[in-house]
DNA sequence: TAATGTAATTGTAAATTTTACAAAAAGTAT
DNA sequence: ATACTTTTTGTAAAATTTACAATTACATTA
């Protein structure tokens, strides 16, 4: 009985899947990326326009196979840059999608990234085999290759969810930004507006914004306040389980 | 230029990756299912003992490769069956991992599946290659195979999250139940005390346990009403993008 | 039968938070 | 100086949370 015997998988009560140990080895598996962009209460879906067979020329989100050799978590980072020439953004895995025919060339189960950028921080470049890349607004979407959008639809759900629990957010503002664009902020990303007078005294208790001592120049009404955020504090409150309840 | 050319993936800058497109589908990929059983204030983790190498005779979680003609959803039911006779148990998707040496015999991913469910209401029998399998307590758990230790962990968190947003918990108490045994079955998860006066107030208010005419019977002390878990109204709750938060 | 023990259930008052606004403040533009 | 705009603070009523205390309903024991 040979090592690789030994492996052998379970096998279905009937038999029907009795086959050899190496044709489990026969699949590949991918990365896409789901890149949210939010500028000035807009949010904006990343998309590539596919220079290569299969769904040449469709809409897709950015995504690649992953190589045999590279960690999972990697391969999104590399991946994300070899298209989109977008590097340094942190992306963390939302959900895996894996229907035996989602791919036509063959048994690939794509697992999905997701990020939340500033739209005009980020310059997205097409290399490698995108075509072309482009910011599309969340409400109006092309019709996506493959399963991208399923897996797009399930990104936004995972956007909302994360938006309330993890500090997701927090690149996208600017190192110093006034309480009214950070309402905005979660006005876009959550689909709901807040009462300002309320909204800050919520934020306030929350402890995790410090006001600093400059002001918004060159308005043409009151100035505004500027914060920053203070990520210890807030992992400090993350620890004791505290969610963003608005 | 083949069809498989014009498929080929992104390639690197420095073109170190630059390998044929057939080595992409030489990988593999499993499921492992993190099944948590309550009971009566205690949470424990269902584990097999791996009669197979690699990692043979270790304690492990149910998991097994997944055939290339099997979505994955379907596939994570049936290797929990395979493995350990349970059948008929919804499983839901957590966390895919991925790192390159995660498994002695190739590369492998491997997607994550929870579920909870009560430990005296299940039978588990050790099936196919697995010699047997065992509740162990969450607070007393062997060196695992694999990753196992890690998925485990993840799985921790991920119920934690669950339980506040999902009805997760609904098939592990009786059809009828009392609110005490509610309460102690949060209390386990969450690992928090909740006042009990206090708690059914908040209970109340969610409307989505109904009370029934039936009481406690056979108890030396005044008898418990008996309630039920109402699926509609929780799902009513749940749209308006409400959460447990105890 | 009455008293006792136990846990379920309801009650309550004080403290806190939420809500829906209103008023005041601090700048530019006219 | 006045108007305009948005920030910022204030406030009173309503609702909720909190920390207990009191009451209730059963079985068991005396």
């Amino acid at each position: 009985m040979t090592e690789i015997k030994k492996y052998q998988p379970a096998l279905a009560k009937d038999d029907l899947y009795a086959i050899p140990i190496d044709d489990f080895f026969k699949s590949a598996f991918s990365v896409d990326c789901v890149i949210f962009g939010y500028h000035e209460g807009e949010l904006k879906i990343l998309l590539i326009q596919r220079g290569a067979a299969p769904f040449e020329n469709f809409w897709a989100l950015p995504g690649d196979l992953v190589y045999p050799t590279e960690d999972l978590d990697t391969a999104a980072t590399r991946i994300l840059g070899d298209l989109t020439s977008i590097n340094d953004v942190p992306i963390c895995q939302v959900h895996t999608f894996g229907k035996v025919n989602r791919h036509p060339l063959g048994r690939v189960i794509t697992i999905a990234y997701l990020a939340l950028v500033e739209t005009t921080e980020i310059n997205p470049i097409a290399a490698n085999w995108a075509k072309r890349t482009a910011w599309h607004p969340i409400s109006d979407v092309p019709k996506l290759a493959f399963d991208h959008g399923e897996i797009l639809e399930e990104g936004k759900i995972a956007l909302q969810k994360m938006v309330m629990t993890e500090h997701i957010w927090s690149k996208v503002l600017p190192e110093k930004f006034t309480l009214t664009a950070f309402q905005e902020l979660f006005e876009t990303l959550l689909d709901k507006k807040f009462d300002k007078g309320n909204f800050r005294k919520k934020l306030s208790k929350m402890k995790f914004l410090t006001k600093s001592k400059e002001a918004q120049t060159n308005v043409s009404h009151r100035p505004s306040a500027l914060y920053s955020f203070d990520e210890k504090k807030y992992d400090e409150m993350a620890k004791k389980g505290f969610v963003f309840d608005f």
